[in-house]
DNA sequence: ATATTACCAGACTGATCGGTATACTCAGTA
DNA sequence: TACTGAGTATACCGATCAGTCTGGTAATAT
């Protein structure tokens, strides 16, 4: 219980992750070496060969890492007494206020296939993501995950991270967000105070 | 006139722009080393250098011989005498069979701006990009340029092309044509048979 | 008390990177 | 003929990379 006077208050795998957060996501993977993330994390180089096997394990962590975030930063956005286009159009205003303060890297998902193209794993949890995206706007229109409207709003949500990311246009981003809105009112007319 | 014995057919400029084509697009920049390049290129590296600055200038190149290749290839795509529809999807097509053919490796300005964050002259290149999109489409569809109705076909095709890279899903690319196609319809009613 | 475990500090290795330097060939030209 | 310009081939440089190794510290468990 009271072991935290020398003992680190978090480990240094809990450290090494919050620094690879930070710096894979701001300046890019290959970009950050492995001395930086141990630099920054304050932690031996060792620590992190004792809990990852070697960087591309880092870097799926990472990855696993942010998709619990992209998942719990869904929920803490969703008001799931709101209209439903509403609790759509959350999602984009978001990524379009990160734009105005210049705050957005980009889907971190994205940006590590785009970097590893020939890493398996890297695919493997962008596919995860992928899937975990399609099923939120799926609860969140109370559409069937496989139907139409739900794949137009993943491809919106696509097209929202392009134009923020590369066009840099939170405009654009809200054009997405109002296509969005008018996907979700077509595909439930009868639905204008109550998502459930 | 008769210099070609000798003489290097193409010059070194020329082959190392195709060498850093297929290596850039296909593997990345950042996982394509100069060396490579020159060797791929049957080149010397002294040659590259009295070329190009260094490797940043080389890949801006390699851009801008993207963003014209895009622009030739959006208009041997292109069948002026086809209904609107037609000529939008045709861009669409092409993506979801390059998907399916597994010969797709991404937008290249996209990829350049994720792999190399920091270069100004990068994401230079991709808003001109952006902006030949912007406009080519506009022409397809006789709307203004800073129309809503292009804004929101250039968020399909960035769409489209997320869906292709990340996704590899060209069900959704089609998707993304769909609805694109509806969304000209819906810009243009009469129009069934022809473009101008 | 001792062994174990988790950690830190930092030197070190081998490979690879972007870029430079040296020395040469050869075709066209003034 | 002698110079120039574009090219080739290759050795080399300093920096940086991922990853390993040595050696030490301190709290915990036995």
């Amino acid at each position: 219980m009271h072991s935290s006077t020398i003992t680190p208050i978090v480990s240094a795998k809990a450290r090494l992750l919050a620094s690879a957060g930070h710096l894979f996501h701001e300046h890019g993977i290959n970009a950050t070496g492995i001395d930086l993330v141990v630099r920054n994390a304050g932690v031996a180089k060792a620590s992190l060969y004792n809990n990852f096997a070697n960087k591309e394990a880092l870097v799926v962590a990472y990855l696993e890492q942010e998709l619990d975030g992209w998942i719990g930063n869904a929920h803490a956005l969703d008001n799931p007494l709101s209209p439903r286009r509403e609790r759509i159009s959350a999602l984009f205003e978001a990524l379009a206020r990160s734009v105005e303060l210049n705050t957005f890297h980009g889907c971190p998902f994205t940006n590590a296939v785009i970097e590893l193209p020939e890493c398996a794993a890297v695919r493997t949890v962008a596919k995860r993501y992928r899937a975990v995206v399609r099923t939120h706007l799926a609860n969140l229109i109370g559409a069937d995950t496989t139907s139409t409207a739900v794949s137009r709003l993943v491809l919106l949500y696509d097209a929202a991270i392009t134009a923020a990311k590369v066009g840099r246009d939170a405009a654009l981003v809200r054009e997405a967000s109002t296509m969005a809105q008018e996907l979700v009112d077509a595909h439930n007319p009868d639905d204008s105070q109550q998502s459930r």
